[in-house]
Formats: C-alpha cells, sequence, structure tokens
DNA sequence: AATGTTTATGCAGATTTTTACATAATATTA
DNA sequence: TAATATTATGTAAAAATCTGCATAAACATT
C-alpha cells in the first residue's frame, strides 16, 4: 500500500465519515486493513491541505476544501514535485515554460496550482509540456527562475 | 539533479550528439557538470529505451525510437508506476477506469501505452481518472484484475 | 489556570531507491 | 578464434523516503 494509495483512502473516509479526530481515522483504516499511526495520519491530513471545521453540533471534522486554492501544497511538497519531475526550465514575455518526461506536464500543473505560487496566474499542461501565465508586472524570466530553483536547475 | 533530469539530457545528447558508446556519454555528460558512471548510463539507456542503430559508415550509435510502440517500459519500471499512482481500479463491460491522484492520470496513461498492455488497445486520460479500452474479446474485469495486481491493490 | 485531549514534530530505525564498483556477458575487431 | 572493446548486472554502499515512538506544542474543557 503505496503513500497515495493510504491517501485515497484518507480522502474517501473524511467524505464518507464524520471524522473528528486523527486517532478516529486511525481507527477508521485500521477497519479497511490499513495500519498507520496518529503521526502518520498527522502528516497525511498535512499533505492533502485538510482542515478541520466546525459544523453544527459544535464539534469539529476533518475536510478537504472544495476549492484548490483553499488547499494549500506546502514549499517543502512543490519542491519535490519539481524536483523530480521538471527538465527544464525557459521564459518568454509572460510565460514560462516548464518541459517534464512525457505525460508527467499535469502532474506538474496540479501541484503548481494547488500550491498558489505567487506571480502565477494559472497553467496549462500537455503531455511533456506546461506553461505558467505570469501576472501583470511580474516578468516571466523572474518567475522562471524562481522555479528553476525550486526543481534545483 | 534528480533521475529524471538526468534522463533528460541523455535524451537531448543523443540527438546532438553522434554517441558511440556508454563511456562516451558519460563524458557528454561530464562536460555539462553531471557525473554519472557507465553502469548508470546503461540503466538509463534501459529506462529510456535507447537502441543503438547503424549508421552510414559503420558504427553504431544510440537513439530512441520516434514512435512510442517502439519504446518498451519494462514490466519493473509499470509496476512501479502502477504501485505508485493508481489508487483505484474498476470495469465496466470493456472499460478499466483507473483513478489517480489529482493531476497524475497521465503519467499512468502514458506508461501503460509504452508499456504496451496486452489485452488494451488504448487510453484516454483526464486529470485524475483515465480509461483503458480492452482489446475486442478480452473483458474488462480480467484486464482490470490484472492491472489491479500490478498496482498492489 | 489546571487538566485533559488532540495535533505536530525531532529523531531514529526501517524501507526503498539510486548508484558505483567489480565483473560477467556480449559484441566487435583483428 | 583470440584479443579487445562494450554493455549488462549482482552486490553493497549511499542517499532519500517513510514511519513509528516519544514528546512537545497547541487546543479545549472544566
Amino acid at each position: 500500500m503505496s503513500k497515495h494509495q493510504r491517501q485515497h483512502r484518507v480522502i474517501r473516509l473524511l467524505a464518507d465519515h464524520a471524522v473528528v479526530s486523527q486517532e478516529h481515522l486511525v481507527g477508521l483504516l485500521g477497519e479497511e486493513g490499513v495500519v498507520a499511526t496518529q503521526a502518520t495520519v498527522s502528516r497525511d491530513l498535512d499533505d492533502l491541505g485538510a482542515i478541520k471545521v466546525r459544523v453544527p453540533g459544535g464539534d469539529s471534522v476533518y475536510a478537504i476544501p472544495e476549492h484548490p486554492a483553499e488547499r494549500v501544497v506546502p514549499g517543502d511538497q512543490l519542491r519535490r514535485v519539481l524536483g523530480e519531475w521538471v527538465v527544464d526550465v525557459s521564459s518568454s514575455l509572460n510565460l514560462v515554460v516548464l518541459r517534464t518526461p512525457p505525460g508527467s506536464a499535469h502532474v506538474v500543473a496540479s501541484a503548481l496550482d494547488r500550491a498558489g505560487v505567487e506571480g502565477s496566474i494559472g497553467t496549462v499542461a500537455g503531455d511533456d509540456t506546461l506553461m505558467v501565465v505570469a501576472a501583470e508586472g511580474i516578468a516571466g524570466a523572474d518567475l522562471a527562475d524562481r522555479l528553476r530553483g525550486l526543481a534545483g536547475l
């Protein structure tokens, strides 16, 4: 059971149950035969950008914000994705073009979107190429430099 | 410098230079400041599906087949990709539906395409979902079972 | 504020991945 | 075919990742 697979179960469990604590979540995972400790689910919830929200009745349950903008990919996680998948960065005017191995552009675009990179107003991804549109007043070259840094290039 | 990043350089170097041996490639990488041994580039070339082709003049150089179908993702590599990214597998008639984390469906589809999975005639990927079309005479459920196995589910 | 509950995190061990070294296997050339 | 050059691979070390334990920090309740 990979980390992604466990985290997918977490997402489903949060949708299906009113999970009030991390120990609760550990229990629910256990019922599915997935063993994990509170420390691990704490990190999973962090990875997934989950938040605890108050619900009518006074108690609070975990949930994953619908709107991606509310989710936050911690900088560390973004760096990990860029470092692994981005193989080239270039720019022109207000655009930054990132290259990836075949089929991987969406992974990177998705991470960038969720991380809400400062100075980027959006991304589009093809198969092995994605473009990041720099906000007005932001030079693509500067944004490119920043992304290059994150990618370790 | 991640493995993907190094392999991307290999692809570029093979396109730009007539690389006659793995030691040659090691040298070219070295010129770019990337240190790697012959054993490593041997595995890289394998990962990339590179082949050695005869060119006019009698010597043979490395190249990566244009047509993806000529490339082969070794079974081990495919298993790795599916195990990491596939979080759910289901099927209906001649279709298998795979779910992945957001943005990762293309990675999986791309790997499946290049691996040339027996009984699959093609894939389409969205953001977190991809479909595999089973060949006529192949039950989607059977194909699904096989993929589930590869994904460790 | 004190107590109890819940969550985050430093650290170490376990696991996985990557890579180099050494060498076996293969291919090439004389 | 023998000698040489090239490539593949078993093995171990290094590096990176993941996870549990222990505990600190944060939060809630009385």
